[in-house]
DNA sequence: ATCTGTATAGTACGAACCGTACTATAGCTG
DNA sequence: CAGCTATAGTACGGTTCGTACTATACAGAT
């Protein structure tokens, strides 16, 4: 009936548990080698942020984190600022590996107050017209990170590749609505 | 120089913060009447949660929170497992309208492994594939809910709505990947 | 009638996360 | 070299999250 000793799993083997979060990390790392977590967060947000938001604090935290699981090495910048440089390990990399090459995928995950408005039986049309302005301006942002990578190095085409998708994605969205807004404007007021 | 009253703004007025699920749990019983927090449970999975994610355990505990801050009030059932029954207040019942009809905004929050991946340096027709079948089965799971909503009271409009752009949502994307895939087996193996 | 399994309806809890606010260093500008 | 702005973080306390567990109802078997 259930009972089980109640220190079961509790220790060793329960390592620091990877997050998507982690992976944004170890990835930035191999493509910038050692790094700062000021770098990281630079890069990050002209990247993945876009599709795997992480607020500064939680990003800040992780390197931490990753070294206490022993994916990260620490040094000490010697001179300027002193600040501390994370390099991966062999572990890390291995890790990063696994992740990138493992078919399994976490359901993606939303939240868009907007559709909430709308179900709640607000007017769809501010609210489109609201994200239309936010899709255009997030499509101009990611043309611009694009741009900045035209000739970069081939490590970074998998950068390449998912801003690309970013374009798709805003700009298939801000046309839909375009569409719907037009649709709409056609019809109710003659 | 920066010198401020260190409790300027600390009490009274700092009342409890309302989020996204705070005005799905008040929109969902503005719909259903009187509810357990279960009922509310059933209805956001069918719906809400499809485009603003709770886990189970924050949804259970909102219901509370709303009754601290004045938005519900609390009875017992009488008979049978003599569960909670919330209402909504006249703050709760203003605080909703007042949001519905606001023009603003949260940025939509997206989160989507895939993408990562493929930033990574992933190859990306595993993981579209993935995505596909993921998208499909959502996009089976909301005309589920929709069909089911046919019919049904005027009040329940904005749902019906809300359903529609997630399958318009689901589909676009599930049709770009799927057309992706397809270019790419046209051009990768002649 | 009662046992027993399954679906329903939650709670407990510690780790992770988050937002706000604050701190600190560097470089630049007059 | 004082003061300003941009850079580069940390502190902290409340909130959220996932895992695991608990508990009640009801249906069918015994």
């Amino acid at each position: 009936m259930n009972v089980k000793p109640p220190d079961a799993n509790t220790a060793s083997d329960d390592a620091t548990r990877l997050t998507g979060t982690s992976f944004a990390v170890l990835t930035l790392i191999e493509l910038l080698g050692p790094s700062t977590p000021y770098d990281l967060k630079q890069a990050l947000e002209r990247s993945i942020a876009n599709f795997w938001m992480v607020p500064h604090t939680t990003f800040y935290a992780e390197p931490t984190r990753l070294v206490k699981g022993g994916f990260l090495s620490e040094q000490q910048e010697s001179g300027g600022r002193r600040r501390k440089v994370y390099s991966l390990t062999d572990a890390g990399r291995s890790a990063l590996e696994a992740w990138r090459s493992s078919p399994e995928l976490t359901p993606p995950q939303l939240r868009e107050e907007g559709v909430l408005k709308i179900f709640a039986g607000a007017d769809p049309i501010p609210v489109f017209r609201a994200r239309c302005d936010w899709h255009r301006a997030k499509l101009a942002e990611l043309e611009g990170y694009l741009e900045a990578l035209t000739g970069a190095d081939p490590a970074w085409e998998g950068a390449r590749a998912s801003l690309q998708v970013g374009v798709a994605y805003n700009r298939m969205l801000l046309e839909a609505m375009e569409r719907f807004l037009e649709s709409q404007a056609a019809t109710g007021s003659p």
